[in-house]
RNA sequence: UGGGGCGUCGCCAAACGGUAAGGCAGCGGCCUUUGGAGCCGCCAUUUGUAGGUUCGAAUCCUACCGCCCCAACCA
């Protein structure tokens, strides 16, 4: 219980103000605050605490996913915000059957990614199972826990229903020296997994299910991936997690809103007991994001029955999966942002999420060229066998990026849809007889389609405008568009993942008709092998974000080298082609490599979602 | 049907009795060597509904309607 140091240094001890600090309330401004900063700047005014000690609290049995990334942010954001104050990494790790080590590093890493930091107070619930025990002992001096000999189906059909209230345990009424000793011998492990369970004593009436002697103890012969086999007794979490807020002198213990029917027992917990410290527990919002899902033990069926290729699948709403598909962190924090704390139920766009990963991919990231979808043009009036270097720049946002040199030559790869032999309206790329510009190069004209027996264009043939090296025409004419390219001979191969939504719908139901597979988007990646790209993309390591330019923003995987890189599609640029394209109702090119994207149906029935069991927020 | 929470623009979200911020999406336009970015403009006479209080109501009161959560020895 060494809690008291803050990050800091030198706050009041558990937060709570010394006695002549309070006094007359201050009037604080909170306009345009969320409900829990404005309690918070409430809380500092009044002189009710100093500072705040706030945690992220995960259970070790899976990856964090875009929902906790919300948690994770409030909680350290406050942190970071008050000063003095501190924010605590709290592993939840009570039950040892579900519970692993690879989770707990895993969760570390996502966490640390997303830029926080916990300094010294990384916790474990389990670090408290002795203080817990003698916390339980003391409720049963008092005559508030007692140790039931029901079995599980008898503490279930005697505990009512939601408008009938529960019966009590025949062994309610053990004396205290029974309990304490039968207590002991669960502790001792002389029973059986099952046949007996700590209880509070509270009302066996109350029209909140969870103070119906709610279960503080059970049994469970497993061997914990911390404590090994110390125990057998384990606390539920409605017992450890309010003992474990106090123990870390936690000020404000932020979770999301299918907790709220447990604060009475969270309060009812720490009001029989003595305790450093008392925590007061809020609740918000779960976050809920589009196309995505929050549960952990559905995401862990899709990596197991498959679906996807891991946790860090592309397409996962996971932290690890975002980091791999090329999500910044500072993306997702400011998402988070963003979409607010609030108690209302949500369901937050996936466009919006997408805005904020193009808006600082847009400032960082380098630009490059590569093709998608080959197609071949000849430049006839460039001489055979010749090859020059044209400077481009590298971030038109960051004139700090610099430059690059880009080979071009005589044969060279255009994006297939930037060529149409009937061009519609509107369509500002290449066609029969038409000028464009090729980007950083020159301006080319289309001298000749060439297909072959099925009818299908294999290859163009084009001129170019010497005068035009650069891309500006020395008289001054103008061309409709800009293409990307890239010199066949020397640009490289690359594998690209083209990713579309996990899920089919935007609010997936999983537990309706068909099931899981039924609600996964059957085309959530396309793979395209005959990628190419300039030679420079080489130079970047796997986890980096680059722009294709005109294409989208893509991350080097780690299954790529340097002569084959294996490119993840991050996002796809803002495409107003596409949208001119579908309004003018041409059959054109949808733009460069759509796959799977979000098909805009917004059915949900009813807002919100059914609770994660395993909720993100506590 | 017991208890609890929540209803402000298509999606988020401010407003704390003084006359509906902002963001996303969308729609126009400007600009552009990325149909990217950027810039400009438009986008709730009305806050779930119906009453009431008040000079004045999204904010207070009443009733109704709707959505979500709670009956794991999960968290």
């Amino acid at each position: 219980m060494s809690e008291e140091s803050s990050n800091a240094g030198r706050s009041g001890e558990s937060g709570v103000a010394s006695e002549g600090r309070s006094g007359a309330e201050k009037e604080v401004s909170t306009s345009g605050l969320d409900f829990i900063r404005t309690i918070i700047a409430e809380d500092l005014a009044s002189g009710r605490h100093t500072h705040v000690v706030t945690r992220f609290p995960p259970e070790p049995n899976g990856y964090l996913h875009i929902g906790h990334a919300k948690a994770i942010c409030l909680n350290f954001e406050l942190a970071d915000e008050i000063p003095n104050s501190r924010c605590h990494l709290r592993f939840d790790d009570t039950n040892p059957s579900t519970e692993e080590t690879e989770y707990v590093e895993g969760i570390q890493a996502d966490v640390r990614w997303l830029g926080f930091d916990w300094g010294e107070h990384l916790h474990f619930t389990s670090d408290y199972f002795e203080a817990l025990h003698d916390y339980a002992v003391d409720l049963i001096r008092q005559g508030k826990a007692f140790v039931d000999d029901q079995s599980a189906d008898e503490i279930r059909a005697n505990q009512g229903s939601l408008t009938e209230p529960g019966t009590e345990s025949p062994f309610r009424n053990r004396s205290v020296e029974e309990n304490l000793d039968l207590f002991a011998r669960m502790r001792a492990g002389e029973f059986e997994e099952g046949a007996c369970v700590l209880r509070a004593k509270i009302d066996m009436a109350s029209p909140v299910v969870a103070m119906r002697d709610p279960i503080l103890y059970r049994i469970q012969k497993k061997s914990h991936h911390r404590t090994g086999n110390a125990w057998c007794i384990y606390p539920m979490y409605d017992f450890a997690h309010c003992l474990s807020d106090a123990l870390e002198s936690i000020t404000h213990s932020l979770c999301t809103l299918e907790f709220l029917d447990h604060r009475p027992l969270y309060d009812w917990i720490l009001d029989q007991l003595s305790t450093p410290s008392r925590p007061r527990q809020i609740e918000f919002a779960r976050l809920n994001v589009g196309y995505m899902v929050t549960s952990k033990r559905l995401l862990r069926r899709v990596v197991e029955e498959g679906h996807v290729s891991g946790w860090d699948d592309p397409r996962m709403p996971t932290i690890a999966a975002m980091r791999r598909r090329g999500y910044p962190a500072r993306a997702i924090r400011e998402f988070c942002d963003a979409v607010g704390v609030a108690k209302r139920d949500n369901l937050i766009s996936f466009a919006n999420l997408e805005f904020h990963v193009r808006q600082v991919l847009n400032r960082e990231a380098q630009r490059r060229m590569g093709i998608l979808d080959p197609l071949k043009v000849v430049i006839e009036n460039y001489p055979e066998g010749e090859e020059e270097f044209l400077e481009a720049v590298n971030n038109p946002e960051d004139p700090a990026a610099g430059s690059r040199e880009v080979p071009f030559s005589r044969e060279i790869f255009i994006e297939r849809d930037d060529f149409m032999e009937e061009p519609p309206r509107k369509f500002f790329r290449l066609a029969p007889g038409r000028e464009v510009r090729l980007r950083y190069a020159y301006f080319i004209t289309c001298r000749e389609v060439v297909k072959n027996e099925q009818g299908e264009i294999i290859e163009l043939r084009c001129t170019y405008d010497p005068e035009t090296r650069g891309g500006d025409a020395p008289d001054g004419r103008k061309v409709k568009g800009t293409l990307h390219w890239v010199s066949a001979r020397h640009s490289i191969p690359a594998e690209v993942r083209l990713y579309g939504t996990l899920f089919a719908e935007e609010s997936p139901d999983p537990k309706g008709e068909g099931g899981l597979e039924a609600s996964l988007n059957p085309d959530s990646l396309e793979i395209r092998r005959d990628g190419r790209l300039e030679p420079s993309v080489a130079e970047f390591a796997p986890g980096e974000t680059i722009q294709l330019e005109r294409i989208g923003y893509f991350c080097l995987d780690p299954d790529g080298s340097r002569e084959q890189p294996v490119l993840n599609r991050t996002v796809t640029l803002r495409d107003t082609w596409a949208r001119v394209a579908k309004k003018e109702g041409a059959a054109g090119p949808q733009g460069h490599g759509r796959s799977g994207e979000p098909s805009g149906k917004r059915k949900r029935k009813g807002r919100g979602k059914k609770a994660d069991p395993e909720g993100e927020g506590r």
